[in-house]
DNA sequence: TTGAAAGCGCTAACAG
DNA sequence: CTGTTAGCGCTTTCAA
């Protein structure tokens, strides 16, 4: 292996150009002990002078917290959310890559999570965990040894703290913009019912056709676009008049689009449509729908990780973006 | 922090169960070294029978190549590719989270490489790298220490082993569809002209169409919905009279549909567009392409840098999908 | 062929 | 408040 230009700055060089001893040079820069003010002054300085940046290898085998931040996808099928979960790793990739981490992605069954678990909290390779997709009874039955590095892109608990988009105002913003537009008769296909998060939107749905005193009309759906498929098809049947749509998210918007195109139904004319998460796909095909911020949930929920938070609870807006379909 | 269940078991713990120093185990495990074959079984066999997994932290300390992989985006702009490169990044985390690494993202500015190459070569954490749209330039300024652990999903070079689609065959094959079904005025819109792999491609096009007796009708393009457009009116105004458009992409190939929309034409009825990668979007569109299999390819490439590989050359097949518009 | 010993860069006890 | 002393788990000289 050839010689390298820089060999890199390490704390010892730190340490030495401050006039301290490599402890001294580490509590000053980690903060994790008592430091005089001067001291820590002198250290940062010689930091900085040097461009030293802590080896997260090194700082990961001596604490045990290791040099990667992963994902935990609950789900029973993999790839169900492969758009939402690529998007969370890249985004999560960009904020971690800078600061000498990596990520990674491991499938949690929602049925039995306690093994995968378990075996996260064992290893000494992991930072910190990102929840995705999870329920209560995961959260539950997180590990001691997870609690304080765990954060959830969903729904949280007292223990793990939360971002996620703001699903509710989602829901509220398509409905009140179906209601301004004339429409009536109003249904929703949900989300996946095991999926505490999709109750919101739901609750926020329920809430606005009602305030706007309209009928509630709920069928349970899913995330995929054969979700969209069988719910429109529910509805049809269930209440023939209906005249919008709101779909859990934009995959299921498709499907019900190609329900409503079979069984002759116009759209917008006769059903309006409204999706959530605007994909790519959502502007080719003039779908209207609400925006989902993955990029800044994700950024924020590895952020949360990174700076060891236990309790917060953020949401990211969610903007209505009007096209063809409603 | 309470103790855990299993408190991991490391080399020692093989070492002594096979009774042997912990330096025999390595050589035996890493194969870094003489051992006797007797020794290396009797290792091998503890290592498997105690489910020892080498901490990969501690191995990049001592060694200094780093517990993670990470992607280099060549790139002008950086989201350019941000479908492909969300998929690269989550596929190559699915390959390297059960080896105990992690994958990171950097963008490097496709001019001046040299800063952020040498940065990564210097930089201890990262383990291997997997390079994204290249060049040649950058290929010819990677440092030396990187050499032997990058592999490139694109061009490669004489020392940097290379993973790609085989567009060539995807050119090909849409071309002789395309011929099949009675065009013959076949044009192409190509992808940017300062990224080496986008000219196979274009050269299996030129073979295809000449091969059939027919016109070459190529015009620069990019891998963007405008750069589609800008291409598709270039082409209707240099050659009125084109039935049929291969797009290096299918975010091209719908950049191409609204202007040909916009200018009256109808599809395929006057004119058949085909375009490549077969997004979601495409199928929604009912969009004739062919397949890319990313992840695929990402995986291929994160195993031989984890491989250390250093000459190969590897082209993942593409299949036609046949759809509405062509 | 093997073992003992050194050390990768860092943090965390423990004295001072 | 600070320095000294131990390691984290592994690879790799160097002798034996």
């Amino acid at each position: 292996m050839p010689a390298d230009a820089h060999p890199a700055v390490t704390l010892e060089h730190v340490a030495r150009a401050a006039g301290v001893s490599r402890a001294t040079a580490s509590r000053a820069l980690t903060g994790g002990g008592p430091v005089s003010t001067e001291t820590q002054r002198q250290v940062r300085a010689a930091a900085r002078a040097l461009g030293y940046v802590a080896d997260p290898v090194a700082r990961a085998l001596v604490s045990g917290r290791g040099a990667r931040v992963v994902v935990a996808v609950v789900s029973d099928c993999t790839d169900v959310s492969c758009w939402y979960l690529a998007r969370v790793v890249t985004a999560g990739a960009q904020v971690l890559t800078p600061e000498g981490l990596g990520i990674g992605v491991v499938p949690v069954p929602r049925q039995r999570p306690a093994g995968v678990l378990d075996a996260l909290a064992r290893d000494r390779t992991i930072g910190g965990l990102v929840l995705l997709n999870t329920t209560r009874e995961v959260l539950a039955e997180l590990p001691r040894g997870l609690v304080g590095r765990t954060v959830s892109i969903g729904v949280g608990s007292a223990t793990v703290p939360a971002v996620d988009v703001d699903g509710a105002a989602a829901a509220r913003r398509r409905v009140e913009h179906l209601v301004r537009s004339g429409r009536r008769r109003i249904a929703m296909i949900t989300g996946p019912s095991w999926l505490p998060c999709t109750h919101r939107p739901v609750a926020a749905y329920r809430a606005a056709v009602q305030a706007a005193g309209l009928p509630v009309r709920v069928v349970p759906g899913g995330f995929c676009a054969a979700d969209g498929a069988a719910g429109a098809a529910t509805l049809l049947a269930r209440w023939p008049d209906i005249d919008a749509i709101v779909a859990s998210c934009d995959e299921v918007a498709f499907g019900a689009l190609s329900t409503l195109r079979r069984s002759g139904r116009r759209v917008p004319g006769d059903v309006a449509v409204a999706g959530f998460d605007d994909v790519p796909a959502a502007e080719l095909t003039d779908l209207t729908t609400t925006t989902h911020p993955v990029a800044d949930i994700a950024t924020a929920a590895v952020r949360t990780v990174l700076d060891g938070v236990r309790d917060e609870q953020r949401f990211f807006p969610s903007e209505l973006v009007v096209r063809a379909s409603a």
